[in-house]
DNA sequence: AATAAGGCCTATAGTGACTATAGAGTCAAG
DNA sequence: CTTGACTCTATAGTCACTATAGGCCTTATT
């Protein structure tokens, strides 16, 4: 069968090749075989997880829920709940930091707003309103 | 004038310990002075600060830029154009991320809906999906 | 055949912003 | 006097990489 080098892998794959030597050596994948020169060798079954594993981590799933991704897709006969449960988590977690992070987009623009020019730091609203407890006199 | 422990500090501003003597560490704020027995003792002005940073921190504001703002709001004559530029450029990073996500969590939710319940893991459309390139038969 | 460019190898250390752990000293209450 | 809560230092671990150093392999050009 046909094998690839590193290099090819990461053309394929768009992960660069200290990360996928990284994600071999944290046991995410199986190992390639080697050539003489000691070279990686990679099969397309390679070339198919690491493709999973890119859009998994594209989908911001962490590497222990890819892990887990992996294994529940190698077992084809089980129940395919969990991984509906996981994904749901995830998408959970997601909106979760979505709001999170669009109230403090607002405290931001609040902050932008009072402050639009040209005064000195010691009149600024911005420093004013990051210090709590400090009310402008 | 009045000094506390590091468990008052603590108590006010919701840092744990071990992150304020983080904090200290890599010199993010002056260090305070010490008790008879070694104990950190912080004053009021420790504290304004460390709120301060705290508040910073909620904001999303990287420890670099918490040191920026604390160097600009200590040069009470300069311009207070420079906090406005950064409070600016950290608001569009977070409206950046924030659609982001967006995008992402509109993924999920794609795929979460094609896989409602108890399929075997061989039919699993999430895998499907996550698989790009490999087409459903 | 020598050489230079580029790809590949390993191992180690660094990133950000903490968190966890171990082992020891200090203080107040009972 | 002992218990328990608090504090100290130093070190290692987390996550998902990224960077660096130093050396081997392959291919193309001279």
């Amino acid at each position: 069968m046909k094998r690839v080098s590193i290099g090819e892998v990461t053309k394929a794959t768009a992960i660069k090749a200290v990360t996928i030597r990284y994600y071999e050596k944290i046991g995410l994948f199986p190992p390639p075989a080697r050539t003489g020169s000691n070279y990686r060798a990679y099969t397309t079954d390679h070339l198919r997880q690491l493709r999973f594993i890119r859009r998994c981590r594209d989908l911001g799933f962490t590497l222990d829920q890819v892990r887990e991704l992996l294994r529940l897709s190698s077992q084809k006969n089980s129940e395919c709940s969990n991984v509906d449960r996981l994904t749901a988590r995830h998408l959970t977690n997601v909106e979760q930091k979505i709001s999170d992070l669009e109230k403090l987009a607002g405290e931001l623009r609040h902050l932008s707003k009072c402050c639009k020019g040209g005064g000195i730091i010691a009149d600024c609203r911005i420093l004013q309103a990051l210090a709590p407890g400090e009310a402008a006199p």
